[in-house]
DNA sequence: TTGAAAGCGCTAACAG
DNA sequence: CTGTTAGCGCTTTCAA
């Protein structure tokens, strides 16, 4: 029997149970005669013990409600069962998903996810990542390929594995995974070319901050402009978006340029709060005008005539770069850019 | 100058800049000629040092690219910035929302919420209250009031300030902020009954694992009892809900009791999905059928036609549980139970 | 199968 | 204003 002499506790029997002082793996030992090391074992089932060290130890954990200290635990190995995940926003169902396909792998793996949202704000992106590095994470998962140079520097010099999701049309630090969001904007411009619009407009976001967004608007852009079209009328609002800026954004295309004859919608958000508009009032879609977005979210599905909309596999993104995160613990190597691709939604507005 | 003689590194401008190893505050020490506690004071912004000692530090911060390990600094002081957040799903806005709430207050005071999602499932919040506990957080949020006897031992013992949110009939571990799901219920139930309706359905979903629809039910059973009426027809379905759902579980309805004049939803969700499918296929709302939700998400309002529901102020309750938590951490006491009310929405569908 | 010693990187509590 | 000493609670390493 061993007790570290630092630790001038009573015996545990003696301790007041509702004592603020919590329970500590020297508690343990203590209360069931074994070391700290061979309590540490039990509880990690690391090592070898026997089976009547397993039951003290058990009973005791019992008795005490032990939690340990991964504090402590962490500091100690260096080695933490924390994933970084840094997102622009939760406030739509996209990243939401994402999550969950990440937690999803995680949770049978030992890992845990813990979220970061910037709110698409470049310097709150960087000071998160700070954050979150400062807790020694196991890996870093962050959505989109462009960050702040302070933020690559961090990413770069952090020595855990870092996977950049959403978006592969770029370089990654480490690994990404994602599709093309310039292609997903120039399969809509094609669409829309296909089906005879010719008076296109853009009702999009905040381009320099939502990055993703930019890239869908450029494929579509040259798109239409390689074969001598121009987007006809833009209209940008500030993020975050919602289903009012979408009917709002709408109001403003069609009151400016009365002939635009389709309107291309940065994301079904949007999109769908314009096309429930159109509902209320009373026009026409897409005999009026014809209108596309981007996500293939539910909620567009649903509608009573089908959002067109190019759908983003967020599940398998979220699931992909968390297996990328167990293969690289395993000491594996992986892809440096995994593509999953998207599937174009030909719904009935357009 | 003094130099902690059990690290034999080399000196800082010796090192590899890439090297494995991250840069330590002894480092930083190291390199301004400085003591640890003095570059600690400096980082911290405590105590007292000169400018000089500030400008050095920052420089060799910059320099080296110096990122604390918090791990290490929480362990010594045992005061940690993180708060645990735990709810039940972040498939729909309501949560997303309340943490919103609570990060906007939790920025400007340093602290950051480690979200964990249950799935509304009872173990699984156990394991995740305890992973939880064990990074010894600040405070602890968690939506409900009924937990597992474990859960609520853990709570009770963890000796941090514990925050319950949405609901408030009920005994809070510590504190509470929400309002009456049970009367949130009663008022629909009233407002049916007002409109005259008296064939009434139930949409509803898994009551054992959603307590706080469990209660809004009763309360809504209670009220139509209480004038002899009892509800004509029920359909439950599993968690999670969706549009789908909802629009099936009215499809059910509609076909078991041809006679229903009104459906009280769970959730604006499955009211909206079913809104939407009476849209497509023709079903006069609220002439053929009249509905009710709760939560009176965003969606529900821009329908063509506006969905009656109860609004949780969700932002409002994040907000105050993060208030609550900075009040505890401020030494100030703070009430057990803060109502915040809801808003009844007379929408056009009842 | 078990234990002792030596830290992990930082901060509290005291000196100066 | 600055430094020293002693841990925080755990795991690694080595020895028994």
């Amino acid at each position: 029997v061993s007790t570290t002499k630092s630790k001038q506790k009573l015996p545990a029997v003696a301790k007041n149970p509702v004592a603020d002082t919590p329970v500590t793996l020297d508690d343990i030992a203590l209360q069931t005669g074994l070391s700290k090391m061979t309590v540490s074992r039990v509880l990690r089932g690391t090592g070898s013990f026997s089976a009547v060290a397993r039951e003290k130890v058990e009973r005791a954990v019992r008795d005490t409600g032990y939690v340990p200290n991964r504090l402590a635990g962490a500091l100690a190995s260096s080695r933490s069962t924390l994933v970084a995940v840094i997102v622009p926003t939760i406030g739509n169902i996209v990243f939401t998903e994402v999550l969950a396909g990440i937690s999803q792998v995680f949770a049978p793996a030992g890992l845990q996810a813990v979220l970061g949202v910037t709110d698409y704000d470049i310097e709150r992106e960087t000071r998160l990542v700070e954050t979150m590095l400062s807790w020694r994470p196991n890996a870093l998962i962050i959505a989109g390929l462009e960050h702040s140079t302070t933020t690559q520097r961090l990413l770069r010099k952090s020595g855990i594995p870092v996977v950049q999701i959403m978006d592969i049309d770029g370089d990654p630090v480490d690994a990404a995974v994602g599709f093309s969001q310039r292609r997903a904007g120039e399969v809509v411009a094609r669409h829309f070319l296909d089906k005879g619009y010719r008076r296109i407009g853009y009702a999009g976001i905040d381009l320099a901050h939502d990055m993703r967004a930019a890239k869908r608007y450029r494929g579509f852009l040259d798109t239409l402009k390689s074969v001598g079209i121009s987007i006809a009328y833009e209209f940008v609002a500030p993020l975050p978006t919602s289903l009012e800026i979408g009917a709002l954004a709408l109001q403003r295309l069609m009151h400016d340029c009365p002939d635009l004859d389709a309107v291309y919608f940065a994301n079904d958000d949007m999109a769908v709060g314009a096309l429930l508009h159109c509902l209320r009032v009373g026009i026409s879609v897409p005999g009026r005008i014809a209108m596309a977005g981007f996500n293939g979210l539910g909620i567009g599905q649903a509608m009573p005539v089908q959002l067109t909309s190019v759908r983003s596999p967020r599940i398998e993104i979220g699931t992909r770069a968390a297996e990328i995160v167990l293969m690289r613990n395993a000491g594996r190597r992986t892809r440096r850019i995994e593509d999953v691709g998207f599937d174009f939604i030909a719904g009935q507005t357009s």
